[in-house]
DNA sequence: CTAGTTGCAAAGAGTTTGCATGGCG
DNA sequence: CGCCATGCAAACTCTTTGCAACTAG
């Protein structure tokens, strides 16, 4: 099936483009894109294109029960891991040797081959730690 | 707020311990303890109650829009960092040895602080591995 | 011109909630 | 007994789908 580029699907990538790592549901990504032109169903729709080229991950978050959408189609992004921070949410890039040396310790350890692009790690950023242990009395 | 033991609150526990690492939706979950009398209201309820003690947690999958949930309570559980092979769907866990391994070498490199129990490594395991392999011609 | 795409509205699925009843402590 | 939990059904929210109109190639 071939894939037309419509307006719809320019407005979309540029802003998932823009906002790389961001979680977003797709009710927020179809209110951003108001005064596009582009309905939450053609949101829905390209979304699930996306996802099916690996471009865009589904996530969950504890406690919350909505869906969101993050993108991380850029080059640049599939080659990291990605750690986020449950304390302030945010999304960090794990530095590349890092990286290459985690793939090669599972590779070895567990003979599992990883996927950088669909795996996050989740835990406490350095900041958040820090924050933490000052205002624990 | 106090919180009762109630048989359904027994019947889910036992059946989630008996399947941990296993990802399940509300509705299988709910199918397989008919008979033991258990509403899918309750079954909500007594899932969400126990994601906030951070016991389960809630899981999409790339392609299918369903919620799973996975249990992860137990001590075993949550002292290891897990593997899911995204062709066979099976969970793993890393080796203590490993998970130590890799839990020091992104506190130093990062500065991050990973949470065992709630982080997931996406891949391929050495079994679905081997098998791609060989079917690639 | 043909086939993929869009918007809208309706249909669906999954999840949550209100309320009366029942059960734990 | 008092209060939390349960069931059931209604209410909701989020997502998908049907269809006619539209547009990229």
């Amino acid at each position: 099936m071939k894939v037309y580029s419509t307006k719809q699907r320019k407005s979309l990538s540029d802003y998932l483009l823009s906002h790389r790592d961001e979680e977003m549901t797709a009710a927020e990504i179809a209110a951003a894109l108001r005064g596009e032109g582009i309905s939450l169903s053609a949101v829905y729709r390209n979304l699930a294109s996306l996802e099916e080229e690996g471009l865009v991950q589904r996530i969950t978050r504890a406690g919350d029960r909505k869906i969101f959408f993050r993108f991380s189609g850029a080059e640049e992004c599939r080659e990291h891991i990605h750690l986020r921070c449950r304390k302030c949410g945010k999304t960090f890039h794990m530095d590349a040797g890092t990286t290459d040396l985690l793939d090669e310790t599972v590779a070895e350890n567990c003979g599992f081959k990883m996927d950088r692009a669909e795996t996050v790690i989740n835990g406490v950023c350095g900041d958040c730690e820090k924050a933490e242990q000052t205002s624990k009395k």
